[in-house]
DNA sequence: AAGCCGTGGGA
DNA sequence: TTCCCAAGGCT
């Protein structure tokens, strides 16, 4: 494309779009959703901004996560550290144990990284554009843009799934995903306004989360109904147009649980690289395909008196695993690396919901 | 640049 | 039950 065709979209793109924003905001100032990392409606027309570390705080927990299962996790982590100093003095293993259950574990280690830079680099203050941000462990281009205009009152793009969902729709994109990301981004560069970048961001966010859903979105009750192209042809739900995806594998496995006359159990850190990178387990075998999988009691990783108490399964992103669940009363100390945590304080270790499950399937009785 | 990384809830 | 997928980033 030449220069010249593409500044001319790009103002055709501003043309059709900047009346998006007024209704979305307008919208917005009576639907917005109160959550904790928010200010309120009161606060936030007198220019009120809420905290960069919240917002940071918030943004992490919520890649690829409900509303709904980080609420409570927000809460307990602002209470524990309420500031980024405070966070970044923590020791790791306090908050590997206070995500656990999260999920993507990456993301708190890259928590930490992260408030350490900012404590150690940045005096404790996080730096204002998206650009800056982006170089920061954990933020990429949606977490740096949506703190930057949320936090620090900067336009700038923001796109997450929601708004990749809307937006499609609004403009019947059907381009495929990932491929319509770059088409997408210049649609909601256009659509962002000057003025409350932030709000007209998680406005976005909010009508697809409440409105523009996946499946069977309330049109009816939606703004933007006026401008929505899908709507006009009656194909909402046909948008995002997504590739195909593979299916998952199965593997297979074996998971020891050594349970000393005290109650404490046996548990050893996994490697910090890989699944459940740097979060605790009893003893597992690897997780391999079915034709060569390690299982039984053969591959348990010291001698003791194992009975096999029963299996679990659990689904990841991209493979399905069942696990034999082995059990076994010991009093001798276990070889090798690892510690006996005690039973009142299992539910501080940082153990992930698979290796909860595996630990209640062999206590069960 | 496509594959790797968790989990829980809704339909 | 099974499937989908939710405020993505890293390599």
């Amino acid at each position: 494309m030449t220069r010249v065709s593409q500044v001319r979209k790009t103002a055709l793109l501003a043309d059709i779009s900047r009346h998006i924003a007024p209704s979305l905001l307008e919208w917005y100032d009576r639907h917005a959703r109160a959550l904790p990392w928010r200010v309120g409606p009161a606060e936030g027309a007198r220019g009120v901004r809420p905290d960069p570390y919240r917002v940071w705080l918030s943004e992490i927990m919520l890649q690829q996560t409900t509303v709904a299962a980080v609420k409570s996790y927000f809460q307990r982590f602002t209470a524990r550290w309420p500031t980024v100093e405070a966070l970044a003095a923590a020791e790791d293993g306090q908050v590997m144990g206070a995500w656990a259950g999260l999920g993507y574990y990456a993301r708190a280690r890259n928590l930490l990284a992260c408030a350490r830079r900012v404590a150690g680099e940045h005096g404790g203050r996080f730096p204002g554009s998206a650009a800056q941000l982006k170089m920061l462990p954990g933020i990429g281009d949606y977490t740096s843009a949506a703190i930057a205009s949320i936090a620090f009152g900067e336009r700038v793009a923001v796109v997450d799934g929601n708004i990749e969902r809307v937006t499609t729709r609004l403009h019947a994109i059907e381009t495929p995903l990932p491929a319509a990301r770059p088409v997408i981004r210049d649609h909601v560069d256009a659509m962002t306004p000057g003025k409350r970048p932030g709000d007209f961001a998680q406005a976005m966010m909010d009508l697809g989360a409440t409105i523009c859903t996946p499946r069977k979105p309330a049109c009816v009750l939606c703004p933007l109904t006026g401008p929505c192209l899908a709507r006009a042809q009656g194909r909402q739900e046909a948008f995002p147009v997504k590739a195909p995806k593979r299916e998952k594998p199965e593997r297979i496995g074996a998971i020891f649980v050594a349970e000393r006359p005290d109650g404490a159990l046996w548990l050893r850190r996994r490697p910090d690289k890989g699944m459940l990178g740097g979060m605790a387990e009893p003893p597992s075998t690897r997780w391999s395909a079915r034709t060569d999988g390690e299982t039984g009691e053969d591959a348990a990783p010291f001698p003791a008196d194992w009975r096999l108490a029963g299996e679990v399964r659990h689904g990841f992103t991209h493979f399905d695993l069942t696990l034999e669940v082995w059990h076994a009363r010991t009093s001798a100390p276990a070889p090798g690396e690892g510690w006996w945590a005690p039973a009142d304080t299992l539910a501080a270790e940082a153990l992930p919901t698979l290796m909860r499950k595996a630990i209640g399937v062999a206590l069960a009785r």
